[in-house]
RNA sequence: GGUCGCGUAGCUCAGCUGGAUAGAGCAUCUGCCUUCUAAGCAGACGGUCAAAGGUUCGAAUCCUUUCGCGAUCACCA
């Protein structure tokens, strides 16, 4: 039973023994520094039942308390506030209880509970993962650590979009222009060359574009030339100028090259473009080359699986860098077909409508959304198609799955509303325990990552640096005599990550994150770094205390000022565990561990550990530093971030 | 335009189901390494909580409106 438990039952009694009136419930806060005591009472809310002044309302149960209670040592009343003392014996003797627990904070799952399946990463095996990955998947692994933590069984997984057009265009460019190169020949990894391909295939097509447009106006040669020059790099400046053209435009197809003979070149909008985009040779040759694939042509599938493996390969690199892992992988190619089932079942039960055209869709204007296509008049599936079949199939694969946490961005945040109100539609339990971790993006100060303008922070890259960054700072302050190389190498990594992770972690996911790569992420202050040098520091004590210090700690000690805050930090790491969990949100573990390191680091500035004044105080300092240590380590865990011995 | 999210110190962020004088870090300025790791500690400076109304003992927090920023509104994924 917790103090608060404690507190609560018997301040209701006292206001049932004094004033005869009973409450449902008391509202305490912790109490201010400026004010003695550890736990207030707040007396306002009770005015409702209660005539009288607050003040004097306040003494009287504070009265009652001191008679009645025997962790409570004092109390005064400030205006509506009742500032209670908690005596150090309760302290001590809560910290009796949990000094040997391992598992300090985090609750067991037992085996009837419903499991969670964590959706996260989930990327495009076109091209190479980013910071963007980089926050997907902190936040995914993390979150699922956390619902362990809490007590539920979790799956970890991923939906690999392994199929479609933007897979083909990687392949096509390789065919055509790649000279039979692999990761082997070229030392690349695998992500990385065939993200090349994709960018390969878009310079390609960029240039057929500008052929296709310059001979529109044949004659026209400083038309032809100025396009064939600039449709490369200006394309976004020109889209910006040229929006007004799109309504001529979408009328006729026709009405492209008279446009462009009559108008400014300046004006050249991305209309233009993104149709005579979609006219190139190359790209209908993707587009062969997807049908050939959804037919099961040998040599297609053959290619597409000696590239995927190239993707996964180097994927699996970049996660294993990063630190996180899945449980079971699902892959769009398997599952893609399995939502048409349902959408099928869907029209049985009246669920979706057929259109006309043969087309499908969901009326969901009554709960006040639009109409969602859910399968298109040629009767192939469309994205959240995929996504009702995966679902289901995840419930099929793994019955004891009560629900899903799907780590998505932002921008699909209507996406998952439609899917799980489709899902609900379909008649599944299940589908009413659906939630959607939207974090917003991360931006640079130029706006959004665009990767044609080489814009992307590469993960990779980004790891490499924050440990090259982690490696000066730790040369300049010489302090790891004694390591080897390869031992310097792993903590470089370990604090570079670490900054990197606490930085992307530390913020509610919901906001979104401007990084500026010139600024580099900082090492001091309310940052990974600086709870690792806690851990790190309080490791260097106890290597030096070399005596035994697991005995309990007396409760008739008094605690110095330092301690007790201390102790009133780690109680409360369990509940911060739970509403983490229940939040989605590990912003609330970030904030917790740098509040307790703060507390730490003033109590390890300000009160000698080994020399205490007495045998007996210097153990009881040990293990509370020993547990801060565990807590912090306990904690970063559940961010993925690891803590060194030294640094 | 409809819908959703965000707006707190110069910058980056906390602020739990409404509670006391709105808190940290960075930056700027003062002190502290002959005592357990100075990636640290102690302190100073810095605020119209976007704006206006409302709800009540009490609002950064809840409601309404306005403004600003972002996302989304495809037979793309």
């Amino acid at each position: 039973m917790s103090l608060q438990d404690i507190l609560s039952s018997q301040v209701k009694q006292a206001v049932s023994s004094c004033y005869n009136v009973s409450l449902d419930a008391v509202e305490f806060q912790a109490t201010r520094k400026e004010f003695a005591g550890d736990l207030t009472v707040v007396v306002f809310p009770m005015l409702r039942f209660i005539k009288g002044n607050p003040v004097s309302i306040g003494e009287a149960i504070g009265n009652y308390l001191l008679e009645n209670v025997k962790e409570v040592k004092a109390f005064n009343v400030v205006k509506g506030f009742l500032n209670i003392e908690i005596s150090d014996s309760y302290y001590i003797n809560f910290f009796n209880t949990i000094y040997a627990e391992e598992d300090y904070g985090f609750i067991a799952s037992s085996p009837n509970d419903k499991a969670i399946m964590v959706e996260y990463s989930s990327p495009n095996t076109n091209k190479p993962l980013h910071l963007g990955h980089v926050r997907n998947n902190l936040l995914g692994y993390s979150v699922a650590e956390i619902l362990k933590a809490s007590g539920k069984k979790v799956y970890k997984t991923q939906i690999i979009n392994d199929r479609g057009i933007h897979i083909c265009k990687s392949m096509l460019a390789w065919k055509r222009f790649g000279n039979g190169e692999t990761p082997e020949s070229t030392g690349l990894k695998g992500d990385k060359l065939v993200g090349n391909y994709y960018v390969k295939f878009e310079t390609e097509n960029n240039k057929e574009v500008a052929e296709i447009i310059g001979n529109a106006i044949e004659g026209n040669y400083e038309g032809y030339n100025y396009l064939k020059n600039t449709i490369g790099e200006k394309i976004l400046e020109l889209a910006s100028k040229l929006s007004e053209y799109e309504e001529i435009l979408s009328k006729s197809k026709k009405n492209i090259f008279e446009l462009v003979k009559i108008s400014d070149f300046e004006k050249l909008s991305s209309s233009i473009i993104s149709v005579v985009k979609k006219e190139t040779q190359l790209l209908k040759q993707a587009q062969q080359m997807l049908q050939k694939w959804e037919a099961g042509d040998e040599e297609v599938v053959a290619l597409w699986e000696t590239m995927n493996a190239w993707v996964y390969k180097g994927f699996n690199e970049t996660y294993k860098n990063l630190g996180v892992d899945f449980d079971v992988l699902y892959y769009e190619s398997d599952t893609y077909l399995l939502g048409k089932e349902f959408v099928a079942e869907g029209l049985k039960k009246g669920v979706f409508v057929k259109e006309e055209d043969g087309s499908v869709w969901c009326d969901l204007t009554d709960e006040g959304l639009d109409k969602k296509i859910v399968q298109r008049a040629d009767g192939t599936a469309v994205y959240i198609t995929q996504d009702i079949g995966t679902a289901i199939q995840r419930i099929k694969d793994y019955p004891d799955v009560g629900g899903m946490v799907y780590t998505v961005g932002n921008e699909q945040d209507y996406h998952f509303q439609v899917l799980f109100l489709i899902l609900k539609k379909l008649g599944f339990e299940w589908a009413e325990n659906l939630y959607h971790l939207s974090y917003g993006m991360v931006d640079l100060p130029s706006g959004k990552m665009k990767s044609r303008e080489g814009t992307v922070v590469d993960a990779d890259d980004l790891i490499d640096e924050m440990a090259a960054t982690a490696k000066s700072i730790s040369e300049e302050l010489g302090k790891l005599d004694g390591y080897t190389d390869s031992e310097k190498e792993a903590l470089y990594k370990t604090i570079g990550l670490g900054a990197l992770k606490y930085y992307i972690l530390k913020v509610d996911p919901k906001k979104r994150i401007l990084f500026d790569p010139k600024e580099s992420i900082d090492f001091q202050g309310n940052t990974g770094p600086f709870i690792q040098y806690t851990y790190a520091r309080i490791q260097s004590i106890i290597r030096k205390a070399d005596f035994d210090f697991s005995s309990e700690v007396n409760s008739d000690s008094i605690l110095h000022e330092k301690e007790k805050a201390l102790l009133k930090q780690i109680q409360l790491f369990p509940e911060i565990v739970q509403n983490a969990a229940q939040q989605h949100s590990p912003a609330l573990i970030a904030n917790y561990t740098y509040e307790l390191v703060k507390e730490f680091n003033s109590f390890y500035q300000n009160v000698s550990i080994l020399g205490a004044d007495n045998e007996a105080e210097k153990v009881f300092r040990v293990q509370l530093s020993n547990k801060v240590a565990q807590i912090i380590k306990k904690g970063f865990g559940l961010l993925g971030i690891e803590v060194p011995e030294r640094m």
